[in-house]
DNA sequence: TGGATATGTTAGGATAACCTTAACACTATT
DNA sequence: AATAGTGTTAAGGTTATCCTAACATATCCA
């Protein structure tokens, strides 16, 4: 289950997170107006992401995502956040223009990128910035 | 002709440029080789970037980019070569992690970031560092 | 409790972007 | 002009997306 995921699959993972957060549980609904697609789409990628192993569904029931899943999607999630403050707070990008690309390279930078790019907004940024960016340390 | 290139296409622009600097005119044979392709998939791509009006071949002939594909080219190329030395010499990644996922970003960012980037490189970099990176100002 | 409404699934396709092999068409070299 | 190299084309495969429409289940409330 260790295979690479596809970059619309690692979005469909960091936004079942997103509205874990609020919502507890994961609606196909609501993922799919999330997304801008249709249910049947959303149904599609879950079947995918179980048989990675990173969620669970019983027949029509809720989404929940399995531990495994959990940890992945915080790493999405954790990549696209620190992509976008460093556009956002260290070079200056507009805001909007930060969120699309953070979006897009989220993808692509690997786990020693992330852990040197932290350790650089940690040296450069103000605390208050910091404090925005919720960083645990183990994933 | 002014929509978005896929990645695989601009790594094509990309590649045609730097093998145009050291042999003047591109063969279908090089470029199969230096990506890793058939030729035949090499001749699918130039009918792209001719219908894009970014590069020019005539049949059985060799491969040039037109001004328009010079400059897209170059663009991708300095995308590639600032973002890589970001990558390396600011946060310090592994040269050759930083070469692949460069090669990866370097279809994400946008022409605000990358302007933001190389100001960023300009005032934080050593001049030795700095003349490393080909930048043409116009480009 | 039994419809009405909302929600989720499935089937069936469409599209796009890749790629390949094999056969053929040129070109160039000797 | 024969050979070897180079480029094209045709035909097809795969994968990842997405969609609509029809159906299945669940929920809610009158």
């Amino acid at each position: 289950m260790r295979e690479n995921l596809t970059s619309s699959i690692e979005d469909y993972l960091e936004a079942i997170l997103e509205l874990c957060e609020d919502q507890v549980a994961v609606r196909v609904t609501d993922l799919a107006a999330k997304l801008g697609v249709a249910k049947a789409s959303v149904s599609e990628a879950i079947q995918v992401l179980k048989q990675h192993g990173l969620a669970d569904q019983e027949r029509y029931g809720r989404i929940t995502l399995t531990p495994e899943g959990l940890a992945q999607a915080k790493k999405v999630l954790r990549r696209h956040q620190v992509l976008r403050a460093f556009l956002e707070s260290v070079l200056g990008v507009n805001p909007e223009t930060a969120e699309k690309e953070a979006c897009l390279m989220e993808h692509a930078v690997g786990p020693e990128t992330m852990q040197r790019l932290i350790a650089f907004l940690e040296r450069t940024l103000e605390q208050s910035d910091l404090d925005r960016l919720p960083i645990d340390r183990p994933n």
